[in-house]
Formats: structure tokens, C-alpha cells, sequence
DNA sequence: CTTGATTCCGTACCTGACTACGGTAGTAAG
DNA sequence: CTTACTACCGTAGTCAGGTACGGAATCAAG
């Protein structure tokens, strides 16, 4: 019936979103989302707001927050708490430029490996644990 | 006790490296790590090649792989099928590659939202939030 | 009104990656 | 020897992040 953006049942919320409902479900019993009241009858509605909010939630989840950290991010929503909430975003990106820098270690590895592994057909064993080890020594450890 | 770096028990072992016992013991399980001989009655030694081994574990499940994914890496160390070596290699590097480009992704992202924060500091809502409510941009990411 | 799909709700189950427990046995210091 | 650690080993529990199940209630169509 009334399906239209602002009135969505459960399952439809679901779909737009492209979640699994046990997911939203899921979420609202960890407090990451309302559990919206039910105005014609005994079925929830969803609405654009709700819709926002999972998305935010899917997104920030895409970024590598947790899911405690995402409910600590909506704590913050009313953007009163701007310095906390930037605090957490610096926090992750300094993780995840500490990530990159490891990925880029291997990247160069993997791509030597494979160039080097043609003309060693003859040798006894592939450089790979070798070539890795040189990024395990630029020692980029300490995510959090 | 002769515990010099070649002839590690497990405890030192897994101090050196930075785990707990029981991870040894679970990586030993799952065929992650060999279980070494015990060459001074009943208790296993650890040497050096166990450390290596044990470090390029950790810093590749840092990378973003899992303990299965990690498992192929290692058989890549064989180097008794070069011809199949190497496309594991191939495939390890469109997967770091893939890997790579989502982290590029989260990190400017991340840093967007970060310099927009400190632009507002002081304002009433803060522009990190509402352009996570937004974000549009991020499209899905999708590694094997 | 019946039928067939959804919702609702609680509870159980799943995967990945550990972490802890408990009993036995080996080792090291005094 | 005794005492205090470890190590060994199997099994069980934990935690995050879901996913599935089953039965009752509620719609929407015909
Ligand atoms: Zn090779
Ligand atoms: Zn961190
Ligand atoms: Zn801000
Ligand atoms: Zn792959």
C-alpha cells in the first residue's frame, strides 16, 4: 500500500538500503537505529531519517568504523561534540594511512614475486617470504 | 634454559613476537605453523624461522587477510610449482591492488571529513557528521 | 473469507579469530 | 626431593557481526 519514500515497511527499508531485515533487526536491538512506532496499526513505518541513518551507518562501516565506534559517532550527531567526533575520524585515518603504507609494501613485493618468479624457474624456491620480509622490517605495526 | 633466538620454548616464542601462547597453538592447528620437534625430551623449540614465519602472518593479516588467504600466501613458499606459484602471486596482487584502491578511497574520505571538521570548529553542527549522512559518494567496495 | 505474503519477536545458530580452562607431565632452582 | 613454573593437549567459551528459524499476528488481493 502507501510504500512511498517516508512510509516504508520493514522489508522495503530493507531493500532501498540494500541490507537483510534480521540485519535491521539486528541494529536496532544493538541501538543503532529507532525502532520507529507504528501509526496504522501494528506494522513499523520507516522514513527518509531512518533511511539516512542506516546509510550513515553502512558508509562508516565502509570507512572501518566498528560498530560500538558508529554508535559513539550517532552519540555525537547533534553536532555539539565536534571535537570528539574529529578526534575519531583523525584516529581512523591515521590507521588507515598505516594500512596503506603496509598494502603499498606488499603491492611492490607481490609485483616483484611475480616478475622475478619467470626467471628462477630453475631455483629451488620463490623469492615471495623473502621479499615479504622487507615490509615486515619497515616496521609499520600499531593499528589500534 | 637454553633460550637463545633459535632455540625458543613457546612462551618466549610467542613474547618475541608479540602473541599469545594459545594463538601459536591455534595458528598451529589451523596448519598456519608448523608444530616443531622437541629435540631436548617433551617440550618443542622455536627458532628462527618460526619467528619469520609467525611475523609474516601477522603483518599480512594486517594487510586485510584472512588466516585462509594467508594459508595460500604461505604455500606460495613451496616453490616446487613455480608455473602455479605465480598465479597465486597474480591473483594475491589484484587483490592487494583492489585492497589498495578501497583504502585510497576510505582515506580521502577521511581526510575530507577530518579538514571540513576543523573548518567549523565552534559551529553548531559538525559538517563530519552530516557528510557521512550523505555520503552518496561512497560507493560499495568489492574485493574477492 | 480465504490465501499467501509480510511483520513481529524471541531465540538459536553461524563464521572468523582468538582466548581460557583444566588436568597431566616435564623442567629448573634450591 | 620438593616446589614453582611452564609446556602440552583437548575442549570449551568469547566476541563481533550478522543470519536463520519458528510460530503468531497482520495485511492486501481475489
Ligand atoms: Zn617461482
Ligand atoms: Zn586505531
Ligand atoms: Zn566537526
Ligand atoms: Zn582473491
Amino acid at each position: 500500500m502507501e510504500n512511498n519514500f517516508g512510509n516504508l515497511t520493514i522489508g522495503t527499508f530493507a531493500r532501498v538500503v540494500g541490507v537483510n531485515v534480521e540485519t535491521i533487526r539486528f541494529y536496532q536491538r544493538k541501538g543503532l537505529l529507532p525502532e520507529p512506532n507504528k501509526p496504522y496499526g501494528s506494522i513499523r513505518r520507516y522514513g527518509e531519517a531512518d533511511v539516512q541513518r542506516l546509510q550513515f551507518v553502512k558508509s562508516a562501516q565502509r570507512l572501518g568504523f566498528s560498530l560500538d565506534e558508529i554508535t559513539e559517532l550517532l552519540r555525537l550527531e547533534d553536532g555539539t561534540h565536534c571535537e570528539e567526533a574529529r578526534k575519531l575520524a583523525e584516529h581512523k585515518l591515521h590507521d588507515v594511512r598505516q594500512k596503506l603504507a603496509d598494502l603499498i609494501c606488499m603491492e611492490t613485493a607481490l609485483a616483484n614475486l611475480v616478475s622475478n618468479c619467470h626467471a628462477q624457474v630453475g631455483k629451488l624456491s620463490c623469492p615471495l617470504i623473502t621479499s615479504l620480509q622487507n615490509a615486515n622490517e619497515m616496521r609499520s605495526i600499531g593499528a589500534t
